[in-house]
DNA sequence: ATGAAAGCGCTAACAG
DNA sequence: CTGTTAGCGCTTTCAT
């Protein structure tokens, strides 16, 4: 429906050249006489000539865009990261597409194989599972460059950028320890996803070997990576003979709704609680009060996925390769003043 | 870089019939002898033939994609459109390509023209202003169907979907005076979008030709849809000599912050002022006090908006449609219990 | 350095 | 109903 009407051979005619001339002034692809070249472009600019995309894709394989898939648009963090993806591309003249699996990983199956269809130079992934994931993954990496982003797939052997997360949860923990808490409670989700695993597994290994099974003795608070599961841990937490002196929250989402069913039921943060959290979204700072959270450096992030993605379009032999970036700790006053 | 090997050709050949009959039967254009349906069928599953999209959209100049630019994905409430305009497209097997102005009208007037040189089917824009973004929606609305959503552009001639402001501001002052409230002042965003000036209209109209000129009386306070200037309204709030009985925001973006800030400050929400705000986001329910806010149906929005464009893709030069939706005001504890 | 011509993979006329 | 053929608009050999 949507189309321009003018073509290369329009702008060759008016410029009194070849097609291919015309072609290879506006692609920049080889020397041309300058006087040529002038005419070119000016036919080029008068007829407001655009390259037809389509053509030019079937023709160079290439489309100089990239795909991005997440989990979830309505979670603050991935749009973040997508806003970084973007600016980066944005930085060597490629543009983003975005899908959203709807943390489904059928749809995100769907989603995948609609970028590779449309043959997207390269494709970040943000995987709904770490286990369920991997098989559209690996598909699409055997046709092209596949960068995984935040979250692993287990045994997918393709390049990844994320973030210590065992570091990530030491930060909390030692920051909490400094702060004299003692009883500390993890609230976070199952794991489904490596994110989850990974900081669950560090906070139980740097609370000492105290507890052996999956969080028996209720140290340990699993569910999703919602606002649902945040409101439901709380009321739980309430509904104990007493509160710990910390929490520690697998992502932000989940401690914005936490924090407001405590504030909500009474409970003074930090002053009877503190809790602590991970990603430092602008969300964390609009709640009373404002929340201490694990940044990752997400900008640098979304660089390193691109160089990625960039050098396996150069190397599809080379070997895999991971960037685990190191994240800080951005203490505000939901842990003490 | 990406792609598929597998072509017609192939699939015809395996079938033994010509790339015109494997064509038709893979695109279900005229009716096959089923005899060689199935042959067809059978070999493009056994190759795992997929249709080149670029070759295809070359061929038809349809895409079965629509394009939809949306003036920031960090706002959530554009983000809930995004997602009702995807579910609606996935009923009749289309894809969305989303793209992020980041509230710039130079932004905006690229993702456009990318998305037309893509030859999307069609186009929805939520327009970064009333004016600026006027050129570039007119330019795309020249090459196909184009619907404005939510907020409309002055002066372009094309279909649009919005729900009525001036009902949903209604709705809000309203309430606030059943419940008591004499002093109400409105804080909301300077009129260059289409939904900042409607809101604003729409509540000094409510309350009467007190004040002629904009605002001196203090009554309305004017500045961006974004968190920065919820926080800034409320400390100008806070410094006066005494706080009004209601806020109504133009968004719950600012709300949420204004929110934050006032309970920071100490003061009791609902009991010493009363906040009501406009777009019914989950962020509003994750504060304390939850947010009273006016919801527009947006599902039905979204349905009305891919309709609209499909109308305009069979009749080109049918009259501009605008369509308006009713909103509703969801009460909650910002307003009292 | 330039032009003529051959396709990229697909679908729509046009004959049969 | 089926096959042959001609492009969609572009880039890129291959000659010159």
């Amino acid at each position: 429906m949507m189309g321009r009407k003018v073509t290369v051979r329009d702008v060759a005619a008016a410029a009194g050249v070849s097609t291919a001339t015309a072609s290879r002034v506006l692609t920049h692809s080889t020397s041309v006489n300058p006087e040529m070249a002038r005419r070119v472009l000016k036919a080029s600019s008068e007829l407001g000539y655009t390259a037809n995309v389509f053509a030019r894709a079937l023709r160079t394989q290439r489309t100089d865009t990239v795909g991005m898939v997440v989990p979830s648009i309505s979670n603050a963090y991935f749009i973040a990261a997508v806003e970084a993806v973007e600016r980066e591309l944005a930085d060597s003249g490629r543009s983003l597409i975005l899908c959203d699996a709807r943390e489904s990983v059928e749809t995100e199956a769907q989603r995948i194989e609609l970028l590779v269809q449309r043959m997207v130079d390269g494709l970040i992934v943000v995987p709904v599972t770490a286990f369920d994931s991997v098989p559209a993954i690996e598909a699409a990496a055997r046709q092209g460059p596949v960068v995984l982003f935040d979250r692993w797939a287990d045994a997918a052997s393709t390049d990844y950028v994320g973030s210590d997360n065992a570091d990530g949860l030491r930060l909390c923990v030692d920051h909490l320890r400094a702060r004299g808490c003692r009883s500390i409670v993890y609230v976070g989700a199952k794991p489904r996803t490596s994110t989850a695993y990974e900081r669950h597994k560090a906070f139980r290994e740097l609370m000492g070997p105290a507890d052996g099974a999956d969080g028996a003795d209720g140290s340990t608070l699993l569910g999703e990576f919602s606002i649902e599961w945040g409101v439901d841990a709380a009321r739980q937490l309430l509904g104990r003979d007493e509160l710990p002196d910390a929490i520690v929250c697998g992502a932000d989402i989940i401690a914005v709704a936490l924090l407001g069913t405590l504030r909500e039921a009474g409970v003074a943060v930090p002053e009877q609680v503190k809790v602590v959290s991970y990603d430092d979204l602008l969300l964390g700072q609009l709640t009373v009060p404002r929340l201490t959270s694990v940044r990752q450096p997400i900008d640098a992030m979304a660089a390193e996925a691109v160089r990625l993605l960039d050098e396996r379009a150069g190397r599809p032999d080379a070997p895999v390769h991971k960037s685990i970036f190191r994240p800080t700790l951005v203490v505000r006053e939901s842990t003490g003043r």
